[in-house]
DNA sequence: TTGTACGCGTTATCAC
DNA sequence: GTGATAACGCGTACAA
């Protein structure tokens, strides 16, 4: 194991016999360099295998090729598709990536946002934990910063979400033609944007049926007994589960209580997972377009990086539901558009 | 919008009334300083939200509180979980973490390997594509590395691996006593040293079980027709999928060729997912201890990147098998450790 | 094509 | 003991 130290502009310039200023040249292809001297720093550089240092590049530059996200919670297959998307979109414009989790909790959020900062990022993308973003953003900010899929209670931002309000109509649609009268809607909290604009969305759609909303909070344990307390005090025809934790929690305390799906309850989720179509039934949810929004987030970021001036803007993307078994008396399966 | 710049330690100082060289005392508590001088460098901070740029602190001190992890895909729930533990790891060690995937290929990861070099992490943490991790490692890595989960051809790393020879064979000692005469394991290719490792285990330890190992490849379709070419040509007691892939490949392949688990086909996997425990039977699945992997190859380097100088090392964590309902012909739950 | 000042923060050296 | 001055790490950019 050797321990040699990693190569500096200086070693590769005295290897191939030229000046700094020339290798330099060479990699940024600024100055015309003769062929000869481009041939003898490129092999220089293959040797040593040299890499520029871009923390030296940034800071004499002053231009950074650096975006950093931050999202609640890598471990949700969503927020890790979104950023595995918005890595892959930021490479190929030639940028690198800082990912960042907050893991649910707006301290440490507050703390990764604040540390960040002394990367010199030159753009910023955030799911935020809550809507109280703005009070965890570092005051001056003097960087472009996109949110997404959250919208925050304060504006100020370009905004990236999916159409959740048309896309919760959907589903309080489909509810109907199947047949239901009543449904129990379930969220952790209606102080996140999200699940407001979903209830929101599905009663102004529900119609006929009798919608019921309970927020059954964040801490695990309380939310299942709150939602075990409500369906044993009477049970609705169908129950819509509005976010990740509340679907996860809702699904298995409803096989924990015997109950079967559709027979007894049906089922819909907003949030679309893996295993929800190799159930059986399979559940009926709401299929969010991450990916687009990943792209869409980095287009407007990219816009703003680039100096585009023109006021804050909200994107919303549209969804689509795929129906399933959990929702129909008969089971069969289509799609549906939303909004 | 104020089109304010980020500010500089220069800026601290003027404002403060005193040298940039005391600010940085002040941040870094070296010399010491008047507490009436402190008192006002931390009010400048304050007031401008002054954070050191790390590149240039770098640059200059040579210490670098960074380090980079690349996984082969973000997606994968189990790599996912991988990156948040050991993000959250290294920032309790005060140190940043460059998250990177490679998004299955190979190329990229070569090219994620190259371009991370370009930040001068002080230490690295791969989870490696395949087995020629060291062809994509660039020439004089001259910062220590750790591998986990996989296991590259070509040595010289710290290693940190689940257990996977006994896992299996627990897995195959319970198929036995369950009464299969019979198993048909899958994965994608015994390239891989996991697959590999996993079906040697369990061919050691199947005893009177007829086993066999059918490698799909990667590509899904051809994987599907592989698997279902061989289900229709005679089918087994039980399946066992080895990796994440399979295990989905094969259990929505079941379920569309209408075997019912377990009357028709046992099923069992070793990378267990969440959905497995929600589906009705539970599937029985090894459950790997990914968060104590992360801690590990986090110890591990944290060590090197102190100069521990001692031989490469390799760490193999135990796992336990959690049985459910898919290999029972007589449905209940237990859980066995395995090894 | 090259010399060199420069960007930022650290640290060794020096003055009070 | 306290604080300032200035050289320095690396790569870039402009003048020479």
């Amino acid at each position: 194991m050797s321990r040699q130290q990693t190569p500096s502009i200086r070693m590769v310039a005295e290897r191939a016999g030229v000046s700094i200023a020339t290798v330099s040249n060479v990699i940024n292809g600024k100055a015309s360099v003769s062929p000869d001297f481009a041939l003898r720093v490129r092999a220089a550089i293959q040797e040593l295998g040299y890499v520029t240092d871009i923390a030296a590049s940034r800071l004499r530059s002053g231009k950074a090729a650096l975006a950093a996200v931050v999202v609640p919670d890598l471990t949700n297959p969503m927020f890790a598709a979104f950023v595995s998307t918005l890595e892959h979109e930021a490479r190929v414009g030639g940028f690198d990536l800082v990912v960042v989790s907050a893991r649910n909790d707006p301290d440490e959020e507050a703390d990764r946002l604040a540390s960040i900062r002394a990367w010199r990022p030159a753009g910023l993308i955030v799911i935020p934990c809550d809507g109280a973003l703005a009070t965890r953003l570092p005051a001056g900010l003097a960087i472009p910063a996109v949110v997404a899929d959250r919208i925050p209670d304060h504006g100020g931002f370009d905004l990236v979400a999916v159409d959740n309000g048309p896309a919760s109509g959907a589903v309080a649609r489909h509810l109907l033609e199947a047949g239901m009268a009543s449904c129990l809607v379930v969220g952790t909290s209606l102080s996140i944007s999200n699940v407001r604009e979903r209830w929101d969305g599905f009663a102004a759609a529900a119609g006929a049926i009798d919608a019921e909303m309970l927020d059954v909070g964040f801490e695990r344990r309380a939310a299942e007994n709150r939602l075990r307390a409500r369906l044993e005090r009477g049970r609705p025809d169908a129950l819509f589960a509005l976010d990740h934790m509340t679907a996860l929690l809702a699904y298995e305390l409803v096989a924990r209580m015997g109950l079967s799906i559709p027979a007894d309850l049906a089922f819909a989720s907003f949030d679309e997972m893996e295993w929800m179509r190799l159930v059986s039934p399979g559940i009926t949810a709401v299929r969010q377009p991450v990916e687009d929004m990943a792209v869409a987030a980095w287009a407007l970021l990219r816009g703003r990086m680039e100096g585009r001036e023109a006021p804050e803007e909200t994107r919303r993307l549209e969804c689509a539901v795929s129906i399933r078994g959990s929702t129909l008396r008969v089971p069969h399966r289509r799609t549906v558009r939303a909004g």
